[in-house]
DNA sequence: ACAGACTAGTTTGTAATACAAACCTATCAG
DNA sequence: CTGATAGGTTTGTATTACAAACTAGTCTGT
């Protein structure tokens, strides 16, 4: 009966993970931040961070582009409209658990 | 400086897992459950639900009662004060995740 | 009365995590 | 040219969450 409820069943766990919330919540206002500036915002090892991201590429939620500042790499990091997309329905589902509960 | 960011890292994850979440929110109104109720609410399978109980009763969260109707067992759970505590906790950190970001 | 099905759970097995630590590769400073 | 630093990736490990198998007891039909 409480659809609330089992709607948290199947929350995205891609999402739900609060390292990756925290990467979605930044990005989703920014347009596009490198990896350090992440890393800075999170608090988050370099590693880790690391595989978080790539996690979040291969859900096609953010895209990653490798570039270069002079000489030295710069990987920037973007939330596609997937990535939004899911964001926004992470949200609005919980927001929604919150209020009915 | 986002310290609405920051903050996601040390959630409680004992709660923050959907199964577990969704059972403190049904123990945080109706007093005492049974485990079969539960099971019914959740959708979890027998299995799963006994070992998140389990893992909430370590923590102290709840406390678990095992009794009889008649003559079969009857498994009642009830949230301790600790955890409403850390639920009402939970509940605060992320309604203010949402409403700042 | 006893074979089989059902109730109410617990234990075990396994695959996926998340985090930390070690490891690259390149640049810059002395 | 030696060491430190930047910018990451890969590897190792311990914890998990879920599913499937198991246990213990009760009920039903014959």
């Amino acid at each position: 009966m409480p659809a609330d409820l089992r709607g948290l069943a199947d929350i995205d766990r891609l999402i739900h993970e609060p390292a990756r919330l925290a990467l979605a919540a930044i990005l989703s206002v920014v347009e596009s931040a490198d990896f350090l500036y992440l890393q800075r915002e999170t608090g988050l090892t370099k590693g880790n961070l690391s595989s978080h991201l790539t996690k979040l590429e291969e859900a096609g939620y953010v895209a990653i582009e490798k570039t270069y500042r002079g000489r030295i790499p710069l990987t920037l990091v973007r939330l596609t409209d997937a990535g939004a997309a899911a964001y926004k329905a992470y949200r609005a589902r919980f927001k929604k658990f919150l209020e009915k509960t």
